[in-house]
DNA sequence: CGTATGCTTGACAGTCATCAAAGCCCGTGG
DNA sequence: CCACGGGCTTTGATGACTGTCAAGCATACG
């Protein structure tokens, strides 16, 4: 199959909400996000957004935009981002013509459900602290899953600022920067130069109730 | 196809968090609930469970379940419930046998994965008021796509306690009391005897910043 | 060196959870 | 028929959690 790269800079979109008959891609290299600025309500000010979703080297992007003709969010380049296209036509007569890969496709959905299931449990019930333990701790399953740890130390890269973290677990940046600073008190976690050591996984998944997501296995589906 | 129907009563549980190789339903009448019940985290002591979703006549339970064998959140009859039974291993045989079908099956996963990111953001983003206001807002739209609402004054069916709205919007009971208090004395929702009407709809849709889910044309899979 | 950006910290205010009490509705039993 | 009890809702008082505003630093960059 043919199959065209594209670099992208950091903090630009790759997919805008509400775009139709967009592209797909898969994530090569680099992090991105889901994201969804939403309308002010009455009395807001500023505009916030909710990031849905961390997309990691391996990740596809746009699925839903191939599937329905339509995005209902943004995607955003965190860092430099290096994406493959792939053509959404082509993908559909593969689907129809290859059950397998009309099964990958649903677990790959499905994998994205149940974890959009367990974020809104987390943003929902836990408070802040809690909410921080989790996505680190999320975030650091998914990256040992593509070998993306440095095995020793449990040290991960760490592209995210505060103002990401509290987009994505709906709270302000000053407050993740208190919660922060209380995982780093408990000895619980270090920050540094754009990475991120969990120095105790036991102690904060039993913070935040946190249980390893065994799911289906892992595979690529393109 | 043969078809076996299955009376629930209120408050039992479907499906179980965990269940392997459950069956899966079409619920024909009644209204359900998908939820998950946390483990406590540290410092917690009740225990809260959040509604990931409502479930309403015509909607499938426990399709994630046929398509992957496992179930990663329970859901349990909000009123007594009429549910159709089929058969996981035919439906998986129709899966791979018919695109059409697998077309229709990932627009519904990922229907439902767009309210839910609908309302990861809603939770994270919007405060007490414009969370309900949301909800209800989505919830009456979900009712007249089937023909569930009476036209004329927009009246609801409302089977829901406040300990629902509160575990579903992530709140204290006592704080939902409150929100809903102060829709209704700004002449907005009306609440009594298991009905809700929304005396406002674009005021409400204001308040909260809820647009109308346009999405995919709805239509019954099964 | 000046400016811009991001991180950290403190003070204060608003939102919301918790606890508690009182009213309402309804089924039960006297 | 009416008293009683339990569940649900409403309301108030209090305090915890979190957002906002602001200032101080460090770093990067022109």
């Amino acid at each position: 199959m043919l199959v065209a790269q594209r670099t992208v800079p950091a903090g630009t979109d790759i997919i805008h909400d509400g775009e139709e008959g967009g592209p797909f891609y898969t994530l090569w290299a680099g992090w991105a996000y889901r994201y969804k600025s939403l309308r002010a309500g009455a009395g807001d000010r500023g505009r916030r957004q909710q990031i849905l979703d961390l997309l990691l080297p391996g990740d596809l992007i746009g699925l839903e935009s191939a599937l329905t003709g339509q995005a209902c969010h943004a995607v955003r380049a965190l860092t430099e981002v290096v994406v493959c296209l792939h053509n959404p036509k082509a993908f559909l007569r593969l689907f129809d013509a290859c059950p397998r890969l009309a099964h990958a496709v649903v677990e790959t959905v499905i994998r994205d459900d149940r974890r959009a299931d367990m974020r809104l449990a987390v943003v929902g019930q836990r408070n802040a602290t809690q909410r921080l333990a989790h996505f680190l701790l999320d975030l650091s399953d998914r990256l040992s899953q593509r070998d993306l740890v440095e095995a020793e130390g449990q040290s991960l890269p760490f592209p995210l600022q505060r103002r990401h973290l509290a987009d994505a677990l709906g709270m302000s940046g000053t407050h993740v920067a208190r919660a922060l600073a209380e995982l780093r008190a408990a000895a619980l976690v270090e920050v540094a130069e754009g990475h991120l050591v969990l120095r105790d996984r036991a102690a904060l998944a039993a913070l935040c109730g946190y249980r390893a997501f065994d799911g289906m296995g892992r595979r690529a589906i393109l």
